[in-house]
DNA sequence: ACACTAATGACACTGAGTGCCACCGATCAA
DNA sequence: TTGATCGGTGGCACTCAGTGTCATTAGTGT
């Protein structure tokens, strides 16, 4: 693994990537609750304690560049058009940030596999998802001019999370099926208030 | 304490109750993450060990009987009206549900702040809460006619419950507020499809 | 009085996460 | 070249959640 020179950049960043790819092999292969994170810091060549340096918990290895991901998402929605409805604004952007190039799409497949698939991280979700949540309230509060903790943006913003993330679960149960596809069916149906269900 | 004499029913139950109660007023004064179990166990007067064999882990010391609250529901859905329409059969039971007695509100809205609001605590509450979103799932399916795990049953388990919690939220910001009014209001806004949002 | 059973407590152990400190290599000033 | 500085690292010890094991105790039935 070459003498570790870094000319330049972020020195660890090719660390980080190895970190994480570590993590993702061994928590697929042997499920997350059973591998230790020394067998992660082992694996990736970094003492354990080093590992808590780059991810705060052992969950945290799986997420990758999250944040950009949000500030991808609020970017979206702050170039929005504003003369679309708000809450077709919100689902435009939250199909439209997951439009990932199919070459990043079989990692995208690993990290949410594991991420509601395992206990544990389902559990961790909660806590990284509610930095969405958060987004989309603002944008939503900004939009109608209330607060961004009134009831109506954070139930927005709940229920587009919950669609999203309906929407991804069926991606992973059919193997065949388009991410974007899935994010758009769950979110018309639910932003259109389920009138299939009005029987 | 009584000289423990428990004549019969279920021997543990006033022990249970105690170590909820002291888990209870131990989280609320100091903070989840700085209460220890030793220091929960104590208070109630056991030792650690046996606070786990009650509890499994240090957050299921708050959720009081939710076992029973899930079985409640699922009793509502399948007493329901199979004339109305599915998706207000599911708002409806989710509002009766949660009709408790005043007696019961404070308790209620102790463990609810708790839950919502302490990192810890909110991560954990994903596992309990997909108690719900399965049995919701459920009852869609039986009545849809489809499999619990296609994406509608899931779709509207996950939406309902998101616009549940946002409720509680509100209800918890706002100290006169009515639990069920908003659940009513935050469950209709979203089962209809945000209409206010459409300009 | 004697087994049987269930609840408990003590103890030891694993594993996540953290604080502290010593070390090592790179950069930069003299 | 030397020497001071600084960021990334590893080692170590510690806290705390959670678990397996075992001995003790108290209630129950015979």
């Amino acid at each position: 693994m070459q003498p570790e020179v870094v000319p330049a950049g972020t020195p660890g960043e090719a660390t980080r990537a190895r970190v994480e790819r570590a993590a993702l092999d061994l928590f697929a292969s042997r499920g997350f609750e059973n591998v230790t994170s020394d067998e992660v810091a082992d694996a990736a060549g970094i003492s354990r304690r080093t590992f808590f340096r780059y991810f705060a918990t052992k969950a945290d290895a799986v997420w990758g560049d999250f944040a950009g991901h949000v500030a991808r998402l609020e970017a979206l929605l702050a170039a929005g058009d504003p003369g679309q409805p708000v809450l077709a604004s919100v689902c435009a952007a939250y199909v439209e940030v997951n439009a990932y190039p199919d070459s990043q799409l079989h990692l995208l497949r690993e990290r949410m596999q594991l991420i509601l698939t395992e206990p544990a991280l389902l559990a961790h979700s909660q806590l990284r998802f509610a930095e969405v949540d958060r987004a989309v309230a603002r944008y939503v509060a900004v939009r109608t001019g209330e607060s961004p903790d009134r009831l109506v943006p954070r139930l927005v913003a709940a229920s587009t999370r919950a669609a999203a993330t309906t929407a991804f679960e069926a991606w992973l149960a059919d193997e065949a099926s388009s991410l974007v596809d899935q994010l758009r069916v769950a979110l018309e149906e639910m932003a259109g208030g389920f009138l299939a269900l009005r029987r």
